[in-house]
DNA sequence: GCATAATGCTTAAACGCTTAACCTTCATGT
DNA sequence: ACATGAAGGTTAAGCGTTTAAGCATTATGC
């Protein structure tokens, strides 16, 4: 079997110059309608496929974009590449993945190897409080709208707005807020939200898991069992990790959920739905956040050329913000003390988070799975 | 700022042709030691940069593989991805990602895709139950030891083999599989690996997801409280996804994990260390797997070339299986019947699974997180 | 001391594509 | 009738690299 036929096969096949079959095939030059269907036949015969690597060489565009991932162990990642991959192959474009795992400095060192791999412009999903600088190529950053310089991202503060008000509609008056650590825009974002709904119409109090951690050593626990004692009736984690890890510490302290305590999450990660009692969490728009960030950098990317000063255009139309979309699960349901059904739930008793062994009255679980 | 530097600037800088600057910067032609030396400070200092591009026109190889997976949503894809990536960009080759959501169908559109791309191979995880046919380049499959035209796979059955050991020796009698579907060769070789270790020495029943979701919806309880009262004291699920679905639902209906029965999963997927209790799993050597699979696959790109028939050498060393490791958290513990520590553990009395809302004791849990 | 070989470099072609420039031929406006 | 222009092509250069072949020059064998 011969190798891949090529614009010249084409061209002795049919008698003619290579440069009109290009001109044909690409519908730039001037071609004659019937040669042109003549050529364009001849190549489906010939199974044509152009080589991206004579193109590049000529055009200077590879048409390849890097994707880099702050942390590419994400349970998220799935989500981005897949929603990444798809924009760009609709837009004629491969994505060669960057692995970044680790520090900001790896970040770098993933963003320089694809550019000297001849991406012609990078995607990045940056690490807690890092900025891109100038690589001298086209970039989307997808982070918080919050952040300088970011491309395109989920509207987290609204996010946070939606599922404060979801908690509050629900009577809820004193809620923890689940966040890793404090330099997350992302983060951020979100935890201004929530307290934006809740501003001065509950209580609210900050969980940072980073800091446990610290001193408590990774996957401790987080004593939410006894912050339920004192009064909490709902816990907003700003990711879904953080609502898996208070779901089922809490369950395991006997605390049911819906029943006794709400717990909400975000990003509607793969096992969100299939959990027990599912999960409460706010999804971002993957696709379209994808489309917009591809959108825009292969618009720099064929208007700019070498342009490389982000301050040298407005960006064509700024720094989008896409809405989150509340699911309401199985995890949220009216607070203790708003009786769902007419019945009232029995208060809780003592202390429950230190002795495991004590007997807790459970209530029964009403709510049914919705999707 | 001039675009980048290439050998012909070097060669004009030094005054030398392009030739012995090609050569002295791959070593392979005869350049004097002192040229050599020149040459090569010039190039950093010009910080040259190989043209992907020009090489790969020059020699027909890319160095780009080509990354299927094929549900490229599954929690396991940011392991696989980053471990690909890492032994790839090791290897001097950069990673295109293809996206195969769906059907088999689309698994072989995403590989012509990268194909047409210009991939010189392709790593396959293939979807359960395809086979890969002959696509006119190298290919690494990544599924299970007992798939045919399987390149390297972790050792599923002896994972099963280990798990199935672990619960045995803690005393399991009666132990339930949770799988997806029959059809998955993964799935067969850790459920069979359960079964062997168990053969004659306890009972086994197998849970379907796949079936029960059909007639009862997804997300749908899995029923593993009757379960329970019927005896079983373990559960070993072949994925942490399904471990995960059975913890919470197992805490939701008031049984104790580990005291009251004990769950395991399989591939230490990332909530595997942080929820509660910690998951007890198994893991396989992304490292090695990756390593392996890629230093196959070109292997077979240089040595081979345009061979395409996979039947003309015997592939090398054949297929490779990687053992996996047994990672003991705190959701597996001694059967019930088996006191750990001189205490007798009560019995479970009455039904619990229909009626939630029943008193159910709550054992204490006595490990300690280990990691 | 002369054929032979090794060494160090250059020339030139090739990879497959794009694109500017050029050359016919034919239709058009004046 | 003749300059002008458009249409439909062709030629040729160039993108950056590799690599076979060629050509001096110097070392080696006998």
């Amino acid at each position: 079997m011969a190798s891949r036929a090529n614009l010249s096969d084409i061209a002795k096949a049919l008698g003619v110059s290579v440069a009109t079959v290009s001109n044909a095939m690409s519908g730039k030059g001037r071609v004659s309608k019937e040669l042109g269907r003549a050529i364009r036949e001849k190549a489906k015969e010939l199974g044509y496929v152009p080589s991206l690597a004579g193109r590049a060489l000529s055009t200077g565009r590879s048409h390849v974009l890097g994707l880099v991932l702050a942390d590419i162990g994400h349970p998220l990642f799935p989500q981005f590449a897949q929603a990444i991959e798809h924009a760009a192959s609709e837009a004629g474009y491969g994505v060669l993945i960057g692995d970044s795992r680790g520090d900001i400095e790896a970040q770098s060192r993933a963003i320089n190897r694809l550019i000297e791999r001849g991406a012609d412009g990078i995607v990045v999903v940056p690490r807690h409080g890092t900025r891109i600088g100038d690589i001298g190529r086209p970039v989307a950053v997808i982070d918080s709208p919050s952040t300088p310089g970011n491309t395109v991202a989920a509207d987290h503060r609204n996010g946070g707005l939606e599922i404060g008000r979801h908690l509050l509609e629900l009577g809820h008056r004193s809620v923890a807020i689940i966040g890793l650590h404090s330099d997350s825009s992302v983060q951020n974002d979100r935890i201004a939200g929530i307290r934006e709904a809740f501003a001065s119409k509950g209580e609210i109090r900050l969980i940072w898991i980073g800091e446990m951690e610290r001193s408590h050593g990774s996957g401790c626990p987080l004593g939410l069992v006894r912050l339920v004692e004192e009064g909490v009736t709902a816990f907003a984690a700003v990711s879904d990790l953080h609502a898996l890890r208070a779901i089922t510490e809490l369950q395991q302290g006997g605390i049911s959920i819906p029943g006794d305590v709400s717990v909400t999450g975000f990003d509607d990660l793969i096992w969100a739905g299939v959990i027990a009692p599912s999960l409460t969490t706010m999804r971002m728009d993957m696709e379209r956040i994808a489309e917009i960030a591809i959108a825009e950098l292969i618009s720099q990317i064929e208007q700019g050329g070498a342009r490389d000063a982000p301050s040298d255009l407005p960006a064509s139309q700024g720094q989008s913000s896409i809405p989150m979309e509340l699911i309401v699960r199985q995890s949220s349901g009216p607070a203790l003390g708003l009786p769902a059904s007419g019945e009232t739930a029995p208060a809780l008793t003592g202390p429950a988070s230190s002795n495991m062994s004590q007997v807790l009255p459970l209530r029964s679980t009403t709510r049914e799975g919705s999707d």
